[in-house]
DNA sequence: AGATGAACGTTATTATATAACTTGGAGATC
DNA sequence: GATCTCCAAGTTATATAATAACGTTCATCT
């Protein structure tokens, strides 16, 4: 699997189906260690999300499910396949946006932290102990126990602004 | 104006009716000085957003709207009053919860944190210059240039943790 | 009073998500 | 191998959140 974590993957080009390709391997891997079933119908909503490096609303993933796999999809079962993935770590989902995105470091828990493009859409995930360390001191000084962190941050990437 | 965002308002037992009538009349001198109207629906709204200290759903304050001002209300009364009150920094969306909270420093353009109660769902706002810091930080050093943050931090306040 | 434009009312629709129940199918048990 | 069991997926209906498009009212300025 490459490198993810180090340079952000959305930026640079690289070899994306390789990048989907090892994010299902990765995932196969870490199902068997959980000891959870990862279906061909989990496997294939995981694919469709890890297929842009943007985030994917529930029905763009529905429309595909429908359209292009010509299988028979409602709502809900859309909605158990994330929840799975959610479940066990391998999607985020983006609340300012009501959609989904691939884990880029799924092998252990952490926080959702993202940088969104509001030109390309592109979502970046970030690791940053940084901020989670400045949330939780934050949250101490009122005697706040942080559970979970939501960190969107919107803005420009750097590409866009070149482009502009 | 009592002292909102020294020791967190929400948390300790305060006049919450003064506390609420002094948001509207902040509310109000801003909008002067915006030269923009508070209208007594925008007003209104406002004043229901205020009236907890928890986060609001718009078809929350539609129902007080339709049941108890017997005002005829449909959603865009509700969301054109919100727009305005968010255009105008006096409320926040918290998106995690697809809801809204009256803003305690109004007076100042800021961005959006929050600590949210798992168990009585008061929603704490923050403004940490440490955590926006460590934001714009991260995103600088993937030449990436932040326009807005949304931080909402999920967990325990200290009256729920001693209440169980 | 009449003109103007913003605010609000009204109706309809779109987008997102879940509830509740049924059917199917992989793996365990006999 | 047949049956049992349980989880996954299908199905139908509905809840919840937000916006589009158009008409009406009302404050304000001339
Ligand atoms: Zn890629
Ligand atoms: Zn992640
Ligand atoms: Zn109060
Ligand atoms: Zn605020």
């Amino acid at each position: 699997m490459p490198a993810m974590s180090q340079t952000p993957l959305a930026y640079t080009p690289h070899d994306h189906d390789l990048c989907v390709k090892s994010a299902l391997a990765n995932a196969e891997a870490i199902c068997v260690r959980q000891g959870v079933r990862l279906t061909a119908l989990r496997r294939r909503v995981l694919e469709l999300v890890w297929q842009s490096h943007k985030p994917l609303g529930a029905y763009d993933i529905l429309a595909v499910l429908s359209e292009q796999d010509g299988r028979r999809a409602a709502p809900p079962t859309v909605y158990r396949a994330l929840d799975f993935l959610l479940e066990n770590g391998l999607v985020h989902r983006i609340a300012s946006l009501n959609a989904f995105m691939g884990c880029v470091h799924p092998e252990h828990a952490h926080q959702s932290q993202f940088l969104i493009c509001r030109n390309c859409h592109t979502a970046i995930e970030m690791e940053s102990q940084t901020i989670s360390e400045a949330i939780t001191a934050a949250a101490r000084s009122i005697d706040f126990v942080v559970q979970g962190e939501t960190v969107e941050v919107i803005g420009l990437c750097a590409a866009c602004r070149k482009a502009v």
